[in-house]
DNA sequence: GTCCTATTTAATAAGTCTATTATAACTATT
DNA sequence: AATAGTTATAATAGACTTATTAAATAGGAC
């Protein structure tokens, strides 16, 4: 929102910098690699970012921004609880799915570089809250009225973006491991979106909860 | 246990190239970097290993090793179905927990440098499938009997998977970011290993299912 | 066309990294 | 104590890296 117009050339580096950071991280990728997947001149990296920390930092930033986006979706006014939960970890695994190689840049560079994660922080410091705090409401209103076991917001994040996170982080390992052709491969990203979901809201149901009917509490 | 005994200094040198490794990388550590650690020339580095790459190899197999490691511990005899998961998944968890880095360096290194998916392959090949196997007839059985929802051993250890290694990935992430204490930071993952056994007993119980008491079914 | 500015390039400085080589310092054996 | 073998070091080659500089090129205004 705040970008200012770039140039084609600008552009092309960004692209193929983002490429190439995604698939093999800051350290193993230089501005050499960059301006060759460009072809352009390496100095032609510096004169747009100045230095190699600077072009990582925008891409870096954008991209997290996307990772931990509010993914307001859900919840359709009168919507269940269920019902809005499964639209919120369904489209934070689409976000992953439309984006696999991000929780790799993103751990990879926190866990090595932390202080990253300072300037984080500042960048995206509300903006977890407001999904955080409408999933607390309605979860604590559930949990009251007995129709999920009594636990707190923070871990059923924790489960959910576990969850779906892992899929993309151990996938293409699982692929090369297996031998998994790429449509094999698919089949298993869809089905463990439906798993997780499933797991998700079996995991919430009070003691001796029914599946569907009305609450037994109370 | 097809180890050769070691020098004092050979011992050093893996020693503090595995510090090292598991907290930056294999492309953020340089043989200067563990010369300097360990205190000796960075020649003697070349001298025991040859080259960078072969000593990451075997800090990285004995590790990979440890992380696929059987965890047979669980099930002893007459152990319910649930005692047995609940025994396995915990063993994992304190896998873990012991070596809290492990799952960066595993997950790093395979993403940028996939050939090393095929020589694990090799190394680890039939280990994995015993603790499979086992899980697998087990968890047949109680689907049969009704007391699990229909689900493949793969999903439920994927599940496990993700949720205990995510734990040590993102934890050192969320403790920066929320500023946590050690004390607080350790509690965190202490109150996620019960959740984490919670939340996949619940996931696993079919629809209707009571909580402890006979199965309703049949 | 000329001038001015923005873009692009070639060349290179300065530094780091891995790996080798030749030499020195130990250790043990006789 | 002399010798042989092992372990350690200093020095350095050679390949990369990032970043800068100065020169070349392109495009628009006049």
């Amino acid at each position: 929102m705040v970008d200012t117009p770039q140039s084609g050339m600008e552009q092309a580096i960004l692209l193929a910098a983002e490429r190439l950071f995604l698939e093999r991280g800051l350290a193993l990728t230089s501005t050499t690699d960059i301006a060759k997947e460009v072809g352009c001149n390496q100095a032609l990296i510096h004169y747009y970012f100045r230095t190699k920390d600077k072009l990582f930092e925008t891409i870096f930033a954008r991209k997290a921004e996307l990772l931990f986006s509010d993914l307001d979706s859900g919840g359709a006014a009168g919507a269940s609880f269920e019902a809005m939960l499964r639209s919120l970890v369904e489209a934070h695994f689409e976000l992953l799915r439309a984006n696999p190689r991000l929780p790799f840049l993103v751990i990879n560079e926190l866990v090595t570089n932390p202080s990253r994660i300072d300037s984080l922080k500042l960048r995206l410091g509300g903006r977890v809250s407001k999904t955080y705090e409408r999933l607390e409401t309605a979860l604590k209103a559930e949990i009251a009225e007995g129709r999920v076991r009594p636990m707190s917001v923070f871990d059923l994040l924790f489960d959910a973006v576990s969850l779906n996170v892992a899929v993309f982080l151990g996938g293409p390992i699982l692929k090369a491991a297996l031998d998994l052709s790429q449509d094999d491969y698919e089949r298993l990203v869809e089905a463990r979106k439906r798993e997780i979901v499933e797991m998700l809201l079996r995991g919430l149901r009070p003691d001796g909860a029914r599946p569907e009917g009305e609450d037994g509490s109370r």
